[in-house]
DNA sequence: CTACAAATTCAAGTCGACTTGAGGTCAAGG
DNA sequence: CCTTGACCTCAAGTCGACTTGAATTTGTAG
């Protein structure tokens, strides 16, 4: 089983070695043991650092990442809450795929302003939604 | 043409005042008007937030955001800029199905490790693409 | 054996997006 | 007329995710 240096995992995941420093130190990943002080990988941590990747452009803290996919391949969190952020990310990609055709729109629609563009507007409705006046605090990410 | 004060704003949109004033500093929204020092806002201040927060949901930066969608309502960018936005758009959703769909295996997968699960790893291979090594340094969000 | 490039640690710095706090202002109600 | 309470400004602080820099510590090549 070949052993990857940082700089190795560095190149071939396009992540700073810093960063990977970093999501170590996080404990989003371990490296296997040392060649003196340099750390030695297992080829498994490219996927895992895919995975870190997918995490982050979807929004996710490195926290939450982590608590979704623990390094050791086993999720720190229950299957219902695991579900819920299925569900999130249902909903997100449905907001995504709106804004996604509201700046298309806007890049081809000749009304001066946007917002004065009935159509526009009406993709503002399905995709913007204003919170219900009763707005929470958002600071529930879970104990670890 | 009712003018909302910044906590009749707050409260509908859900953002507080504090982030209203800075969104204003940073020209994402402007106020019409004051009464003495008080900021009164038109009611369209409210679809311009939606945006804003859908925008924010979607990854983009205040920045960015005010590029596509000017507070004056007409975008900064090229028609170009915003169809690359619409299409990275696209990979995105892409990319977050994917993730959606590896998260809801794990909470049902029996797998010890997700990672040694066959399914996941399929799942992986194609929502977690790694970078085909040359990783540039990102740094171009443009002049504005 | 020595020099050197590549890693390492640890503290401090950066960046975006706000929040917090201190001290000031003003329109409206009593 | 005077008090209040909502809002104001401006500076400083916070948080997450890294990056940067200075001072070491090797394994390997010459």
């Amino acid at each position: 089983m070949k052993l990857l240096d940082i700089s190795e995992v560095s190149q071939q995941s396009g992540i700073a070695a810093s960063a990977l420093r970093h999501y170590e130190e996080k404990g989003l990943i371990t490296s296997l043991g040392r060649r003196g002080l340099k750390r030695l990988f297992g080829p498994e941590v490219l996927d895992q650092l895919s995975l870190i990747t997918l995490g982050k452009t979807a929004g996710f803290s490195l926290y939450e990442i982590k608590a979704m996919f623990g390094s050791d391949g086993r999720p720190y969190i229950s299957r219902e809450t695991l579900k819920k952020k299925a569900e999130d990310l249902d909903r997100q990609v449905e907001r995504l795929a709106g804004l996604r055709d509201m700046i298309r729109h806007v890049a081809d629609c000749s009304a001066p302003s946007h917002m004065e563009c009935p159509k526009f507007r009406k993709l503002l409705r399905v995709g913007g939604k204003r919170k219900p006046v009763g707005a929470k605090k958002r600071k529930n990410i879970g104990q670890l």
